[in-house]
RNA sequence: CGGGGUGUAGCGCAGUUGGUAGCGCGCGACAUUUGGGAUGUUGAGGCCGCAGGUUCGAACCCUGUCACUCCGACCA
C-alpha cells in the first residue's frame, strides 16, 4: 500500500474531547473518524488491526473445537420475548417496528439467535458437546459511550456460545476457554492481561471470570493479592475485616451537635472511625421502600453485592421528612420498622460503637448490637480496600487496580435453555436442559487498550503480530532518482517476500513522514535517502527505538523479512 | 437520570458596550527548500448548532430546543 494512495490524514492536534491516549492518537493517526455518539467508521489501517486481532480469535476458537456460524444483526422481537429478555433488558436494547408493525431488536448478545440455531438440531446426547462462534457487529444504546473504541455502542464482538451435558463438561470447557483467551491475548500483543472473578449478577451462584487489560484509565476496579494470586472485580471481591472487640460501655445518648457526617462525628467524639457505626440510605426500585445499611464508619458499601443481597435493583436514597429517618443520626434503635435493615459484617465483634440516636443532634455511644438490639445477621456488603485481608491467604495485602474489561468468560447454566425450550434426550431417553457457557471478546476495545497499553508521546508502538502493516519504507526523497528507484525497488523485494508493506512516497519533507511514521505505528522502518543511498545503504530502525542500524542495499529486502519472522516468532505459541 | 461545560472553516481556537467574521494548523497553485511536522506569494473553504423573539440591524441580548462533552448513576 502507498501512503500517497491511501484515504485518510494525520493530525497535529486532537479534538479537544480526546482525553485518554489511545483515543487522541487512534484520531490523530487517521485510525477512525467519529461518525456520531459512540459510533465510528474505521480507515484502512484500523482495520487491518481489527482483522488481524479477529484471526488470531478464530485460530484459537477453532482450535477449541469451535464452529464460527454467524447470526442475524436484526432479530424479531418474539425471539427475546421466549427469554424473557424482550422487558427485562433495559433502554441499551435498541427496540424499533419493521414497516408490517412487527417488533425487532438489534442484536446486543446472542444468547436467544444461539439457543435458535441449536435447538431443533442437537436433540440427543450423542450431539453434545459443542461450540458456536461469531464474530460480528454489536450495538448496545448505552448511556454514555466514552474514551473512542474504549466504549462505544456500536462495536465489533466475538461471541461463543457452547452447550453441555453435564456441569463437569461445562467446568473442563470452561478451562479451555480460559486458555484459549490467555493464548489470544499473548498472541495479540497485550503484555498486562489478568482474569478476575467477576460479579455473577443475579444470575446466582454462576463462575465467570473478566479478562482485564490492567491499565490507568480503566473503568473496572481490581482487587489483587500478591501474596497468593486472589484477583477479583472490585464489584465481586469479598471483604475480611479484623476488629478489636473493645471494652463494653452502658449505652449512653450525647449531645453531638451538626455532627452528621463520619468525618464531622469522628472529629468532634475523637474518636476512630472504625468505632462508629455509619448508615447508608438506599431505595428499593421497584416501591422506593427504604433500605438501610449499617456498616463500620471507615468502609463503603459495596452496591452491586448489596444488589445481589437483597434480590432486587436500589438507588441511593433522598431521605424525606416523612419517612422518620433523621438524616445524619440514623441509628438502629428507633427506627421505622417498614425499614430494610442490612448490617455488614463490618460491625461483627465490636463490643462499644458509636450511632445515631434517630434525633437530630444526638448519637448513642457505647452501643452494643448483641446487648442492644439482639443477635443480627451479618452480610458482606462491604466495598474492599488497598491493605485489607485477603480472603483466600488472609494476608494484609490486597492491591487495588484499574481494568479494561476486554473479554469474559462465563458459566450461564440452563437460564436460556429452559426458557426457550431446548432440550434433548440423555442415554436413558430422558428428556434434559443443556447447559450452557458464554464467551465474548470485545474486538475494537482490544486494539484500543493495546494502543492504550503500547504507545509514546508520537503515536501508537504496535505488536507485530496485530501491526497494519509489517514494515514501513520510507522514501525521504522520492524526487530524487537515485533515491526513488532503490525505494521502489525495496518495496517491490519486501512484497514478494511476503512482507506487508506500506510504502510513503509523498513528496514532503522529512519531519512530516517521521511523524505520519510514528502515527502509523508500524513495528519496522526502512528510510531510503541520499544521505544513506550514497554508502550504498539502507537505514532500519525499530518503532519502539530500541534498535537502529544499517543494511546493504542489495541484502536489506532478505534481512528486514528475516526480522519480521523473528519478531513474529515471539507472538507464536507452542 | 443528576450535576458542570461547550457549540464560530477538516482540527485547535479568537471575536463583539449589537453594524454582516478572524488567527494557527491543514487544503489548492507557484517558487525556493529537503534527516524530526519548512518559507514566501497567492487562493479555496463558514446559514457563527437549530427555532422563535427584541432591534433599523443579532454570531453577540432574551426564550426555547437540539447536539456534543466531562464527572457521577447505569452497564444484560
Amino acid at each position: 500500500m502507498k501512503v500517497s494512495r491511501m484515504l485518510g490524514e494525520r493530525f497535529k492536534e486532537a479534538p479537544k474531547d480526546c482525553v485518554i491516549a489511545s483515543h487522541a492518537l487512534m484520531v490523530r493517526g487517521g485510525y477512525i473518524k467519529y461518525v456520531g455518539n459512540g459510533i465510528y467508521s474505521l480507515f484502512t489501517p484500523a482495520k487491518r488491526i481489527m482483522s488481524k486481532i479477529e484471526r488470531i480469535i478464530r485460530e484459537e476458537m477453532d482450535r477449541i473445537d469451535g464452529e464460527e456460524v454467524l447470526f442475524p444483526v436484526v432479530m424479531p422481537a418474539s425471539l427475546w420475548e421466549q427469554s424473557g429478555r424482550f422487558t427485562s433488558v433495559g433502554s441499551e436494547l435498541v427496540r424499533f417496528k419493521d414497516r408490517g408493525g412487527n417488533s425487532m431488536v438489534l442484536g446486543m448478545t446472542h444468547e436467544e439467535a444461539a439457543v435458535h440455531l441449536a435447538r431443533d438440531t442437537a436433540k440427543s446426547y450423542a450431539d453434545f458437546p459443542f461450540m458456536i462462534y461469531q464474530i460480528q457487529t454489536k450495538f448496545r444504546d448505552e448511556p454514555r459511550a466514552r474514551g473512542g473504541l474504549i466504549r462505544v455502542r456500536e462495536f465489533t464482538m466475538k461471541d461463543a456460545y457452547s452447550f453441555h451435558t453435564s456441569q463437569e463438561d461445562l467446568e473442563s470447557y470452561y478451562e479451555r476457554c480460559y486458555t484459549a483467551y490467555e493464548r489470544i491475548f499473548r498472541r495479540a500483543g497485550a503484555k498486562n492481561v489478568i482474569a478476575v472473578k467477576s460479579d455473577s449478577g443475579m444470575m446466582g451462584g454462576s463462575v465467570s471470570h473478566e479478562f482485564m487489560l490492567l491499565s490507568e484509565i480503566g473503568e473496572d476496579t481490581l482487587v489483587i493479592c500478591p501474596e497468593c494470586g486472589y484477583k477479583a472485580n472490585m464489584e465481586a471481591a469479598e471483604c475480611i475485616v479484623e476488629n478489636e472487640a473493645g471494652k463494653a460501655a452502658p449505652l449512653e445518648k450525647v449531645y453531638t451537635p451538626n455532627a452528621k457526617t463520619i468525618e464531622e462525628l469522628s472529629a468532634f467524639l475523637a474518636l476512630d472511625e472504625k468505632r462508629l457505626c455509619k448508615a447508608v440510605v438506599y431505595q428499593k426500585n421497584a416501591d422506593d421502600s427504604y433500605v438501610i445499611v449499617f456498616i463500620r464508619g471507615d468502609l463503603d458499601v459495596n452496591e452491586t453485592k448489596l444488589r445481589n443481597f437483597l434480590g432486587c435493583e436500589i438507588h441511593p436514597a433522598a431521605v424525606t421528612e416523612e419517612s422518620g429517618i433523621v438524616a445524619g443520626f440514623i441509628g438502629a434503635m428507633g427506627l421505622p420498622k417498614e425499614v430494610t435493615v442490612v448490617w455488614d459484617r463490618s460491625l461483627s465483634g465490636i463490643s462499644n460503637l458509636v450511632c445515631g440516636a434517630n434525633e437530630k443532634d444526638y448519637h448513642y455511644t457505647g452501643f452494643n448490637i448483641a446487648r442492644d438490639i439482639g443477635e443480627v445477621t451479618y452480610t458482606d456488603v462491604a466495598k474492599t480496600y488497598a491493605g485489607a485481608v485477603c480472603p483466600v491467604c488472609g494476608k494484609h495485602a490486597v492491591t487495588i487496580r484499574k481494568g479494561i474489561e476486554v473479554g469474559n468468560i462465563f458459566q450461564l447454566g440452563t437460564k436460556y435453555t429452559k426458557s426457550m425450550g431446548m432440550t434433548y434426550l440423555d442415554a436413558n431417553g430422558e428428556q434434559q436442559y443443556p447447559i450452557m457457557g458464554c464467551y465474548g471478546i470485545g474486538v475494537g476495545r482490544l486494539c484500543a487498550s493495546i494502543c492504550q497499553e503500547s504507545h509514546d508521546d508520537f503515536g501508537p508502538i504496535w505488536p507485530m503480530s496485530i501491526a497494519p502493516w509489517q514494515v514501513e519504507v520510507c522514501n525521504l526523497r522520492c524526487d530524487d532518482e537515485v533515491v526513488s528507484r532503490t525505494a521502489d525497488a525495496l518495496y517491490d523485494a519486501l512484497q514478494s517476500a511476503g512482507i506487508e508493506t506500506l510504502y510513503d512516497d509523498r513528496n514532503i519533507r522529512p519531519g512530516a513522514m517521521f511523524a505520519d511514521a510514528d502515527l502509523f505505528g508500524i513495528p519496522i522502518r526502512a528510510v531510503v535517502s541520499p544521505k544513506t543511498c550514497g554508502r550504498g545503504v539502507i537505514e532500519v530502525s525499530l518503532r519502539d527505538k530500541s534498535w537502529k542500524g544499517e543494511f546493504e542495499v542489495a541484502k536489506a529486502a532478505e534481512k528486514i523479512a528475516e526480522m519480521v519472522r523473528a519478531e513474529l516468532d515471539k507472538y507464536k505459541l507452542d
